[in-house]
This record gives structure tokens, C-alpha cells and sequence, in this order.
DNA sequence: TCTTGACCTTCCAGTTGCTGGAACCCCTAT
DNA sequence: ATAGGGGTTCCAGCAACTGGAAGGTCAAGA
């Protein structure tokens, strides 16, 4: 299979999977032409790739998740590791955005958002909270 | 005032501040000996900075909502557009990592975390969704 | 057979918002 | 005189790609 095929099934950009080779996430092989030739086993890592990526894990976590997913011997203990730091992560993004919404939409609808020059969101800006 | 004091006034590292600086976001004067000489309303802008970042204005809002406070003429509801606009890329953001933790603490609920290598983290991973 | 167009290749640069480090100047106190 | 704690510039790098240029390859149609 040629990149365009493959980018087309795993949804990722060509560009992107040219980038996961360069860092060494997939080892595709070459065709006399030069073109790379995928297997079914690098379909499979941009699969999960594409997945774990999705699920917001960083590169260098997939990079271990890959490690792990070809380690047959692998503890399921370590994988399920990185997952819940990554949980812990997000849980800790969400409450930081819920902050954030919950300041700015009250700012919003204090706002006349009208024509007058006197707006609460620039004035509240002014200053740090605290 | 030197970046120093600036710095701890704004909460915000001296790195940073240049960094405004060679944006154009603020112009301090100079002091004769090379040295950045600080007004009030340099300050100002960078208290603003600071909290318009903490809610998560992209640079590019925040110079725009600079050009704004500076306009004394400017109309509230143009401010409130872009806060507006900002808050629902919050709230899409709050809802897809939703989404994601939903998934993932389903994954690692399901997962033994033993010693044994099955792992139903990594077989999920394997597939894409839909 | 030639050409067109859609592929593919590499490499370099840019994105966002800083941050780290090197190499150097300045000012005050001892 | 020197030690320290400021300050300055510039260059490089982070994550995870993305865009673009310049060029090679291949299958189909006139």
C-alpha cells in the first residue's frame, strides 16, 4: 500500500505519517521507486496511532503504548499506568477550562454589547484576580 | 521601572515581557544605558495581558482586544464578539475532553492492571472508532 | 509517443507561545 | 578590584505537525 491509501484508511495526513516515520514511530519498507510500502502491521500501528493520538495522549506516550503493544510479555498493570496519569491530566484540564468558562461567561453577559464604549470585559481584564 | 519589578508586579517572566516586547504587543522606553523603562500604562497592558492569557486569548485576540482598549470609541459588543467566540471554543474544548476522559476511565476501569498481558486498553487502541 | 495529471519523494521553513542558554554590559556594595 | 545581581542581545529548541518548493514516477488518453 502506497501513503495515499494508507492515509485514507487510518485518517491521518500523508504529512503526518511521513512524521511518525522520521521519528521513528513506523519503519515502512521502500519500493524500488523509492516509494514506501506499507504492511498490514504499520497499518495497524497508525491505527492505533491515529486512536491514541485522539485520545490525546502525547508522542512520547504512544511511543511507549507502541513498546508495550509489541511486548508480548508486557504487564497490563504498566499500559493502564499511563492511561490514568493521562486521565488524571484531562481530568485537571477540564476543571481548568470549566473555571475559566464559568469567569467568562459570566463577563459576557454582564456586557451590554451594545455600542456604548464602556465594556465590564476590558474593564475586568484590567486587572489581575487576587 | 526595570523588567524585574515589572515581572513581579505582572506575574509575568522577564523572558516573556520581551517577548510582548518584539511582538509589538507593548513599547517600553528605554533608559539611557540600554535598560527597559517601564510607564504605568506599560503595566497596565501586561496586568492585562497576563489575565487575558490565564482565560486563554490566543496572542492575536489579545492584541486586538489591546487595539480596542485603547480605543475609546470602540463599541462593546465588538469585545464581546470575540469573548463570545472565544467561549464557545471553551466549551467545545470542555466537551471533547469529556468525551475523552468518558472513554479512557471506561478503558481503565475495564483493564485488570495485574501482571498478565492481556490489556483491553491496547485492544482498544488497536481499532478506530465508527 | 507524448503529455497531462495525480501521485510520490526530500528538504526547509513556519506555526504558537514561550523558554533555556550563552556571551556580554551595568551598577552597587564591599 | 571584584563579586553579585541586575540588565541586554541573539540563537536554538519545545510539540506535533503543516505548507511549500523542486523534482521523480506512473497510468491513461490523444
Amino acid at each position: 500500500m502506497n501513503i495515499g491509501d494508507v492515509s485514507k484508511k487510518a485518517g491521518l495526513p500523508p504529512k503526518t505519517i511521513r512524521y511518525y516515520e522520521d521519528i521513528g514511530l513506523i519503519t515502512p519498507l521502500r519500493d524500488p521507486n523509492g516509494y514506501r510500502s506499507f504492511r498490514d502491521s504499520d497499518m495497524h500501528k497508525l491505527a492505533f496511532l491515529g486512536r491514541a493520538r485522539t485520545l490525546g495522549f502525547t508522542i512520547e506516550d504512544c511511543r511507549t503504548l507502541l513498546a508495550l503493544w509489541d511486548d508480548q510479555d508486557r504487564a497490563s498493570a504498566d499500559v493502564r499506568d499511563i492511561a490514568k496519569q493521562h486521565l488524571a491530566q484531562i481530568e485537571r484540564k477540564i476543571s481548568d477550562l470549566q473555571d475559566i468558562r464559568d469567569t467568562l461567561s459570566h463577563l459576557v453577559r454582564e456586557c451590554a454589547g451594545d455600542g456604548r464604549p464602556d465594556c465590564p470585559i476590558l474593564k475586568s481584564l484590567e486587572t489581575f484576580p487576587e
